[in-house]
DNA sequence: TTTTGAGTTGTTCGA
DNA sequence: GTCGAACAACTCAAA
């Protein structure tokens, strides 16, 4: 059984499959250096403590390889006389590409890779239009996907008899990188706990998450990501939670934009790093020093713009981002900085526990206009107006730039509106945003042809 | 094949 | 202070 991104034991067809067609199954992990080599401190830990509570749940079982699996499943299976590896399908550009690899070494040897099941509830690939292709419009996915009929969960497996459990010693165990900030142990246990209390918290959780998910300041999301990233919870284990009430509906909106960008990438992998409309390659950026220095100004939460700096800040403290903030800051790296859509999403694929190729790449090309219905070129987010209404009390600024905890709240969003210069400790705005407004729609304008 | 209505998330300006 | 219009043009999906 080989876990990849579906670290739990409950609902996982996988394990299920490989527990039902063998006699014995050894659980392993390939800490992959092609993808965890890139990964920040809070990401590498919410992985570790995943695959720590896998391992405890599993009586230890758990083993662990570090290099590229294309070479060390091979291998693996070669010091245990593995006949079969199950796991679930990875539809994403660079784990299709691994699996396709990794199943052509095994078959050669005589060997299999079997696959049950994926992270979603309705593979990607399987929704299209009558005439056999894909949507490009989210709206009509969801309309199709909603009837689709998702995956059912399956029963939890029976007892394992782990091969060699109790004698085998795990090499390479991932140990917990030190950080900081004190994070929630991240458990299938704990996740479903997270879970079932905003489910439970009535107009304050779930019941009121169509008005409340939008102000980073209150609890007012589920914060399920990372566990859906990790496959600590499976989405449709989610969507069975769900009614037909507003606030239902739109969480399961939300779930269904995380399959729609599933889709995308899968019949379009080029768009992991490439505009979805070519078109847009045309747009100009700044680049030099001022713009590199300007991008480290942004990863570093020092742009003077509160609500930019504390979503970065977040992102860097704890591993996650409220969507709202992701938007703020994700439109002001690529309309006011002019600076490319791929840096933002390498720095936040880095940083982002809950990070995924899919709704990370689409994420920022929706922001960039060079996605999937693309927004309007005229849509700007201006970084002071989106603070005062998304963060209206300025106590999410607050948190997480300490310079302004003094500032009133009718000048926390612009620390320099009043005169008197900014705090000490705190910098003036890099860039004059009505400026840079102004010039991203000149260049949007140029490529579109206005 | 043609037509028609619609498309996550905004801002600014002027009445 | 509130409110509606303007801000482009295009592509998509379905009738």
């Amino acid at each position: 059984m080989w876990f990849r991104r579906d670290l739990r034991l409950n609902d996982n067809p996988a394990l299920v499959r490989a527990l039902a067609d063998y006699d014995e199954v050894v659980p392993l992990f390939v800490v992959d250096p092609n993808l965890f080599d890139r990964s920040g401190l809070s990401r590498l830990t919410f992985m570790c403590d995943a695959l720590n509570a896998l391992d405890d749940s599993m009586g230890r079982a758990l083993l662990y390889r570090y290099g590229d699996p294309v070479e060390v499943i091979p291998s693996f299976c070669d010091e245990f006389g593995i006949d079969a590896v199950v796991t679930a399908r990875d539809f994403a550009p660079y784990g299709a590409r691994r699996d396709r690899a990794v199943a052509e070494r095994l078959e050669a040897a005589g060997r299999r890779l079997v696959f049950e099941g994926s992270p979603y509830a309705v593979d990607p690939g399987t929704v299209r239009k009558d005439d056999g292709t894909p949507y490009a419009v989210f709206t009509p996915f969801s309309k199709r996907w909603l009837s689709a009929g998702w995956s059912s969960p399956v029963e939890a497996p029976r007892t394992p008899n782990w091969l060699g459990a109790p004698t085998i010693t795990c090499a390479g165990r991932p140990t917990r990188p030190d950080i900081d900030v004190v994070l929630p142990p991240f458990t299938e246990t704990g996740a479903w706990n997270q879970w079932e209390e905003f489910r439970d918290r009535g107009i304050e959780g779930l019941d009121g998450y169509d008005d409340r998910r939008n102000d980073p300041s209150v609890a007012g999301t589920s914060r399920m990501s990372t566990a859906l990233r990790w496959g600590l919870v499976h989405p449709r284990q989610l969507l069975l939670e769900l009614d037909d009430s507003k606030a239902h509906q739109v969480f399961r909106s939300e779930i269904a934009w995380r399959e729609f960008y599933g889709d995308v990438l899968f019949h379009r992998p080029d768009t992991t790093w490439q505009n979805l409309n070519r078109k847009m390659d045309a747009i100009v950026h700044d680049e030099g020093p001022v713009a590199v220095e300007r991008f480290r100004a942004w990863c570093e939460g020092r742009t003077g713009y509160p609500i930019v700096d504390a979503g970065m800040r977040e992102l860097l403290a704890t591993g996650w981002m409220h969507n709202r903030v992701r938007m703020i800051v994700a439109s002001f790296l690529v309309k006011d900085l002019h600076l490319p859509w791929q840096w933002g999403a390498r720095h936040f694929m880095r940083h982002l526990a809950d990070g995924d190729v899919a709704s990370n790449s689409h994420g920022w090309q929706w922001t960039a206009g060079t996605g999937t219905d693309a927004a309007p070129y005229f849509r700007v987010f201006n970084p002071v107006a989106q603070g005062e209404r998304w963060d209206p009390t300025g106590d999410y600024v607050r948190r997480f730039v300490p310079e302004l905890a003094d500032l009133a709240t009718s000048q926390i969003h612009a620390p320099w509106s009043k005169g008197g210069g900014v705090p000490l400790g705190y910098v003036p705005p890099i860039v004059d945003h009505a400026v840079e407004r102004e010039e991203a729609l000149a260049r949007y304008k140029a490529v579109t042809g206005g």
